[in-house]
DNA sequence: TAGGTAATATGAAGCGCTTCACTTCCCCCG
DNA sequence: CGGGGGAAGTGAAGCGCTTCATATTACCTA
């Protein structure tokens, strides 16, 4: 195979030196009359930069890498699609690692991916508590997704507003007559304040609404084990009439455990969902869930982490609002038989 | 911030000559003790490998690159992150690149692909016969997911059997009654000998169904696009009783349109998809579909692809078998009012 | 004991680009 | 007309790693 032009060759080809086209290929220096001939000459041999070499005597990659808890979980899959896509569009690589739902593997990953020494860092945190992240958020810029890093101050964040979700779902299931919820959550690793049970726990209290919790596995929603857990739920005296779920694909399980159990939603079994995934509307019935605007996210990632590594801009707290979506699978609380 | 260590750190830590820590580190040559010491002092400092540095000098960067049409569909969105995932657990970076449905696009990512200088390409291509691709299969080794590269001979692929999937679909819809179905294709470039077209005829022939095509822009399911589709479909006298939709997005879209236009799925219209995305069967009513088994379109493309990579072993095409999955969104074709 | 061989270790030359420090050269102004 | 300043161009030193060719050592065998 024929190699691949280097500097010096476009150099040798207009009689310059490669520092001279180095300088006139990026447009600094150089007369008009000399940066058009190495353009010129670099079209002509079809010259490509080598990244690897420039990144190596630059020290950026032009490079961001994406790291997510579970591309199993369809929000975050779309998630780190869209991410990657924007960076793209930005005219940035997008190096993507999957944690697969193992907050272990996060570590081991996190590793890796700073062995590559990307210009910035999208997480979408498995467990937001490890210290490791500071170690990082020290290098480089970071900013996390969903989660505030909660031991490393120097990261930024783009957040929900997970009180203000929350209390649109209490609000609107209270309103329906539910009076006892099942509330289906990840299980996380060590915790030191579990904020998501707190704010289950503050609503719950708010709203007159007695809550069972349910703890699944991070980002998957393997059918057995949502079946599980429902029949669990639903085996006491005083069932809970509704399941509130902290992630689209839980809700997905929900209803398909629902399903399964022969219940009809909602006229058995209320289901509420909290990301407003794609085709969340066809699920039948469709899905009652809590909309964050995926692009706006996006954005303010995206857009946050390159104004931090191009014009050192700070990084900041960026908080999103809640809407809540109101579809077929909430309805009113059966009456109690 | 502590500038990391060097394998030059690491050489003066145990005084040894860098040369020997760098074998020594990948356990080629050295002594016994040598290794244990090297890797000891690596350990101490907290020495990492800086790749950047070790991808110029050996020209392989151990990132493969994964572009795909557009992630905006279901179906590639999942087997992309898939892709990324397994890629990971082999050792690999995963650089990901999404051309959002547009061609042009492609060829442009292409470059700025080829520049990353991976050691291989896995690609679901939107243009599979651009002859673009053998001048970058002549590079590097490059496996195509969906459709053989037409024109680059020396890429491997993993394509699905259509003939045979066509075949489950129509035996499915001619057995239900239907005679007369829309299928629902997308729009391509320049595109020699139409396969799917061409198949779509002889399947129409085979089965003494009529065809009505409907051509779509390729992996988007806009649903003001999909309700304008479905309604130009049915306003004929003699309208069809089914779509058959190439990607299950389409076919989500075509649900939706059908809800939009109050009709019955599958008592008015059947619909048929193709992929069987993740929680199609979630969908009101379930989505009809042929399932080709994402994880082993997976496993071939990677192992493929590495093999390709790591070992020279020749690139080749594997062929994927399909399977009907008839769920409620396909039923008996309504009797002609 | 000498010669041969294999195992270890090393110096130095890259990989292709960037960038600092420096030389030239030209033009303009006093 | 001389000197100063700015623009254009250049040489060379890295960036951190790999790897070839060579040097050193030690061990075996004849």
């Amino acid at each position: 195979m024929p190699k691949r032009p280097t500097l010096q060759d476009v150099a040798d080809a207009v009689g310059l030196a490669p520092a001279t086209v180095s300088y006139a290929l990026r447009g600094e220096r150089g007369s008009d009359d000399t940066v058009a001939r190495v353009h010129a000459a670099a079209t002509a041999l079809g010259y490509q930069i080598n990244p690897i070499a420039s990144a190596l005597a630059t020290g950026r990659s032009r490079t961001v890498a994406v790291l997510c808890g579970s591309t199993r979980d369809l929000w975050q899959q779309s998630l780190t699609a869209d991410l990657a896509r924007q960076l793209l569009s930005e005219g940035r690589h997008a190096l993507v690692a999957d944690a697969d739902g193992h907050p272990e593997r996060e570590e081991a990953l996190l590793a890796k991916i700073r062995d590559q020494r990307p210009d910035g860092l999208l997480v979408a945190p498995l467990d937001p508590f490890a210290s490791q992240w500071e170690a990082l958020a020290s290098q480089l810029p970071v900013v996390a997704i969903g989660d505030r890093l909660a031991l490393a101050p120097s990261a930024g964040a783009v957040v929900f507003d997970n009180a203000a979700g929350f209390a649109l779902v209490f609000d609107h299931l209270a309103d329906l007559g539910h009076r006892r919820i099942a509330a289906v959550l990840p299980e996380r690793p060590s915790t030191p304040d579990r904020p998501a049970e707190r704010l289950v726990a503050r609503e719950a209290r708010r709203c007159g609404i007695v809550v069972d919790l349910v703890r699944t596995p991070p980002a998957t929603a393997d059918p057995a084990t949502m079946t599980d857990h429902l029949a669990a739920a639903l085996s006491g005296p005083d069932r809970p009439t509704a399941a509130f779920c902290l992630t689209d694909s839980f809700a997905f399980g929900m209803l398909r455990a629902a399903r399964t159990l022969g219940l009809d939603v909602p006229g058995d079994l209320s289901v509420v969902g909290f990301e407003d995934v794609e085709f969340a509307d066809l699920a039948g019935p469709g899905l009652s869930t809590v909309d964050w605007g995926r692009g706006a996210v996006v954005d303010a990632a995206v857009g946050q982490l390159l104004a931090a590594i191009d014009d050192d801009q700070p990084l900041r707290t960026v908080t999103i609002a809640p809407r809540l979506v109101v579809r077929g699978s909430s309805g009113p609380a059966p009456s109690p038989s």
